[in-house]
DNA sequence: CCGTCACATCGATGCTTGTCAATAGTATCG
DNA sequence: CGATACTATTGACAAGCATCGATGTGACGG
């Protein structure tokens, strides 16, 4: 390991061989290089996931698998404004669905797609 | 299913029973109310995660196990300071760890922290 | 048909963040 | 020691975002 760190400290590592590509288990984050689009769409999901109240929107949601907009608003502490943004973004993001039953807004998560990005993490 | 929507109209629901809390497997996501410093703790780990930059430089040093500062300013087409910007976030949140080595600084992904994560999702 | 209720949208505002040029810090080499 | 190379920090600027009041849009209910 002396002589490895030697060694990289001889030769500059400007290159990195993006083609090796090693049948690494499994994963888009570990198996190479990332698109840029790829990333742009990782990026919408964990931005949704980025913010303390829509996380804890998120995990409201989840404990429940039916929950009215109108019964985020308290537990949250935020207007009703504000909480229409939220559900929009976590929606816009694939995380939950909304179906409108008379005047309310009944939201519940989709854990598919919480799986989904779970999967993209574990290597 | 009807007369359940019926039902819904009827009821209005403005509360959320927070304690009912059943024994869903685990992750503190599912895993009733969300306190406001985990959801912060959380928060700041996406948000290190909401950045297509970010995400393909996660990924270029992924798929190498250790990987130069300067190898990753021309594949992410960013300058010095951007870079180092990035990394720092990545590495505060956990994510990767630095080690300095002569002039150059290498880092590397903290595999542990990703499954966290992904455990945090999966249900 | 009109008042009420739940939700969405708009506009404005203050804060955060991504970006880079310039500069400072530090290790290496001649 | 002086020059060079890699990285971190600072300052500044533009873009994005969270927030809320005001307003618009449907859906009930009398």
């Amino acid at each position: 390991m002396l002589v490895n760190s030697i060694v990289e400290q001889m030769s500059h590592p400007k290159s990195i061989a993006v083609d090796e590509k090693v049948v690494s288990c499994c994963g888009p984050l570990v198996g190479g290089a990332m698109s840029e689009v790829e990333a742009g769409d990782m990026a919408q999901i964990f931005g949704a996931l980025s913010d303390p109240i829509r996380l804890r929107m998120l995990s409201l949601v989840a404990s429940q698998d039916e929950v009215c907009s109108c019964s985020l608003e308290e537990p949250l502490g935020k207007s009703q404004p504000t909480i229409s943004h939220h559900t929009r973004i976590l929606a816009e993001a694939g995380l939950i669905v909304g179906e409108k039953r008379g005047r309310w807004m009944w939201w519940h998560v989709v854990p598919e797609r919480l799986e989904d990005v779970a999967r993209i993490l574990s290597s």
